[in-house]
DNA sequence: CTAAATCACTTAATCGTTTTCGTATTTTTA
DNA sequence: TAAAAATACGAAAACGATTAAGTGATTTAG
């Protein structure tokens, strides 16, 4: 690796003067500082972060935690999504991404912020995680700048997917096409969960819908299994609903195949609708209607409240960021 | 952040004591030793990784090399599988990852090998790429460790997946019930696809069966589209397959539901069996045959061979070495 | 009992940058 | 024209760690 002493001597300059002129400072000549920008390119140079971090704790590198119980976060359709789209933006403004989730098997385990410390990370983005995890917690009330996604703490800056408006949408749409009997196989547990809840209710509530306590079914976030069992149960009601919403698309995919076994139609014979508009809702027989998040304004929005954290933390204001998501109009809500 | 200096002065001795001390060197009393790292400890004490990896060249850091020419490759089911099996293995020996690809507006565009110089990293893992890119050329060449995945150069570890052997048990199978005619819209351009290819040939070869012309499409990996207008073709055929094989699960996918539109079935009517295994290939109706393609023990094996050139580059063996997938027996191919 | 070896620790240089302060030279001002 | 100000650069310390070489004290060997 060639080094700034490899250019100073080339140049016959002081090393402090080829950081000056690499960096624009201004006691510099003008003609020295383009000759030594030239040399440097000729000669290759490009710093080392390590150094450079070491002397101005700045590493632009920033930190992801997308923590799965199971796994990483990087098999999940929505935050593999969100992610992809944080990454790019950080790219573009010169920032690299490490991975700060790791799993407990780790040598010199270290909690997140200690992790964080001692790779010098600018700053730190979180989702899908246990938000309660002490460790979490830890990190939230530290000095580090860090973004949510989809969670709020009250002293952090979050980016939320408007999950209220995106039910509300929903139920408005499905209401438009006649349904009345709307079921609604929900989450469990979350934040995102309980808004879309508190959406569906109030929805309905204000479309004049009264929902029996038997349509509404519980499961855990991508269970297509028990997302498959729960329709079963809902089909097999005295009066069964006219149309089905599930927690996500791929409990929607549960649920389509336990209908479709039934020998019953979507969305003849029963319609249902998902939430997140992953990439295969629009490759499903028939194209799932569902509430498509906008991962890529997500991840790009978290990427630059991050970084403005990071650069000019005085003027960046903290407070909630709320991304709408689009209603995709699929094939498996039939018009009554 | 308490570095060794604290340390040192808390405990009243040098630093280069901390040093020796914390990293198990010989030359140290026993009872120092000790009582050093229990105030490190107590102190929450952890290394400055930017020091010691200007001091050691060791950063602990991996690269990663994930570019599809759209987007990262996170969002690529089979790669995001690797990766995540890769992080987890990189993780435990501790070791971070960062992602080295990057799209081409970032700033002060580097090179992948002089993005990894400027990071410091001890190695790169490059997967799901133009491997006839330059840039990529230029990091093959380098003395940099690195490992590929499905691709195979003669001067570095890869770690294949068998396709020869996958595609060969998928081809035995479906001959096994029965199926003469069979037709496989492959992919494009691309080692993996040329190894499927080879062994589809030399298999219905030395099963007797002569495959006509007709039966062999191509389509871009993924394209659910094309892979759907090819299986029109195919089953427009006056002499139509009775199975069709694709080149990857969402190619089949895209084929199911051209045949489900034709308001045909599967399997009575067609069979099809898909390639790779991904998450949704067994939640489809029907399930779909498939070869699942071993990604945990890809990204497990590629990580350690990487570590292990990293930190034994004398006694690692460069050869390739390849996963074998596992057939996984859907409801997609019928027996006749 | 003395010389050599071992032990336990310190000193100081080093990695590649950045940055403060100082200084010599030139330019501007009164 | 002399003093003040601006310009362009250099010297050196610092960031936090590692490590070769050195040192004094203790132990071992002959």
């Amino acid at each position: 690796m060639v080094s700034m002493k490899d250019i100073s001597v080339r140049c016959g300059v002081s090393v402090a003067t080829i950081s000056k002129a690499l960096n624009d400072h201004t006691d510099i000549g003008e003609d020295t500082r383009l000759h030594i920008k030239k040399v440097a390119k000729e000669m290759g140079y490009f710093p080392n972060s390590s150094a450079r971090a070491l002397k101005t704790n700045r590493t632009f590198n920033l930190g992801v935690l997308f923590a799965d119980e199971s796994n990483s976060g990087l098999t999940h359709d929505y935050f593999a999504n969100v992610l992809d789209s944080f990454k790019v933006t950080a790219e573009e403004q010169g920032y690299d991404i490490t991975f700060l989730n790791c799993n407990k098997k780790r040598k010199n385990k270290m909690s997140y912020l200690e992790h964080s410390m001692y790779r010098g990370l600018d700053g730190v983005v979180i989702a899908c995680v246990d938000f309660y995890d002490p460790e979490v917690v830890e990190l939230i009330e530290s000095k580090l700048p860090v973004v949510t996604i989809d969670h709020l703490f009250n002293n952090r800056i979050a980016i939320m997917s408007d999950n209220v408006k995106g039910m509300r949408d929903l139920v408005q749409y499905v209401y438009d096409q006649g349904h009345r009997k709307i079921a609604y196989i929900h989450g469990a547990d979350s934040a995102v969960t309980k808004s879309r809840l508190a959406s569906f209710y109030k929805t309905t509530e204000e479309l004049g819908l009264t929902i029996p306590e038997e349509y509404m079914k519980e499961v855990a976030y991508r269970d297509t299994v028990q997302a498959g069992i729960k329709t079963e149960e809902l089909l097999a009601l005295k009066n069964p609903p006219t149309c089905i919403l599930y927690a996500d698309d791929f409990s929607a995919l549960g649920g389509m195949n336990v209908i479709k076994l039934k020998e019953l139609h979507i969305p003849e014979d029963v319609s249902i609708a998902g939430y997140d508009g992953i990439n295969i809702a629009n490759l499903l027989e028939p194209k799932l209607t569902t509430i498509k998040q906008d991962t890529k304004t997500m991840g790009k929005t978290a990427a630059e409240k991050l970084i403005s954290l990071i650069e000019k933390p005085k003027s960046t204001i903290v407070q909630p960021i709320t991304i709408e998501g689009t209603l995709v109009e699929g094939k498996s809500v039939r018009s009554i």
